[in-house]
DNA sequence: AAAAAAACATACCAGTTAGTATGTTTTCAG
DNA sequence: CTGAAAACATACTAACTGGTATGTTTTTTT
């Protein structure tokens, strides 16, 4: 059974813009990447415990002997699919559109609003992936839990950042708590991609996103 | 196979508060709320799709033959326990706590206050029940999002008539909408029931209640 | 080119799953 | 008290579950 990806955890990232035949990605890594591409696709719009490995290997067209090479079990790959796929993907984006104009304000209803109405990879229908498996996993297994966690502190640290800029650049009132800003604005953004789930648009993101554009008026 | 409880949906309720010597509960009905009872506890704890039929008669010493009888299958079990169970229970003390001051800001805060960190029904480690239920439902079962769409919607009507009698009692600006106002709370809350999951205590739960404190003065 | 290790393939297994077939017991109206 | 329906009990099944044992093929090292 091999490590963990090479360059993890960017690899999956880098190989997105490197063709294959320049950047020589060993055809054993190619299969790893496919299994976790394939298991983060079905865990996000089935779930990770309903997720079968038979399902992965039947989808991939790799078979099991295979798989239990990469992994030595199904949590294994799992927590691989967070640390190594969710992890990289969409940070650097992320960092982008928060630094945008400098207003915090304008940076992060855009990247929210982003998220909710224009991001490709998030369906409505199947909610937030991070969110999703936070709420399946996290009394389950607690390196689920932990791994998921970190991940979050990310997010709530490029967010922090912006509002304690944008407290210095006097975009933001002084009395403005940024951490206390952040846990309510990202628990708001998981809340209302289950109210998406529920029910089945987008005219609750459209709701919320106006109320939201209020309350950062409101940190003003 | 038997339709609803007796009464439904306030039946279990009542139940809870009068003896069974005076208020004669048939034995088959009593057999069908201990099932629904346990199997809410079994998914509140365990999600609805990972709890087994086996687990549940496990649980309650109810055979298969019985549980059958009372549900033709295990979907109809968990609507039951969504129609049945959810809808009824807290319900009341919603509209009570919403009506206690009659200024939204008070009563708001109370009640989600109530429900984060007083609630006994509810824990930190496994969220909230209907947030649950939706995350892990909405897409895998139209019938399911619907049942919990009807039920959110009681939530969010009781909370949109104390912001409406709040508006008209000069305690919340003219200008606020206020179904906007309650998906972005209703949202939040859900959010924050994740958070701690994620976090495994409820030190997060403070957090969020500060600031939602300070946004439920600026509607002021 | 040969040996060794890495990467994959196949067949299998024990436990669990929702659900059924076929009973027996309880309840209750007449 | 009796018969029929309601309520429950037991044993079973076919499909699926994560995982393993034991191979073969491919790649890498020497």
């Amino acid at each position: 059974m091999r490590g963990a990806l090479l360059f993890t955890p960017y690899f999956p990232l880098i190989c997105k813009y490197i063709p294959i035949g320049i950047f020589p990605m060993s055809k054993a890594a190619a299969t790893r990447l496919t299994i976790l591409q394939k298991a983060f696709e079905l865990i996000y719009t089935n779930g990770y415990r309903t997720t079968s490995i038979d399902d992965i290997i039947a989808q991939t067209g790799v078979t099991k002997g295979a798989f239990y090479y990469h992994f030595a079990n199904k949590d294994e790959m799992g927590l691989a699919v967070i640390n190594e796929l969710l992890d990289s993907s969409s940070y650097a984006t992320f960092e982008a559109m928060l630094q945008k104009t400098g207003n915090p304000v304008q940076d992060i209803y855009g990247l929210i609003k982003y998220l909710l109405m224009d991001s490709e990879e998030m369906v409505v229908e199947y909610g937030c992936p991070i969110g999703n498996l936070t709420q399946e996993l996290s009394s389950f297994n607690r390196d689920f839990a932990d791994a998921l966690q970190r991940l979050a502190s990310h997010w709530q640290k490029l967010m922090e950042q912006s509002i304690v800029k944008g407290k210095k650049a006097g975009h933001i009132r002084a009395d403005v708590n940024a951490r206390q800003v952040v846990y309510f604005i990202v628990s708001g953004y998981w809340g209302i991609r289950n109210y998406g789930k529920m029910e089945g648009n987008k005219n609750s993101y459209k709701i919320w996103l106006k109320e939201l554009k209020n309350y950062l008026a409101g940190l003003q």
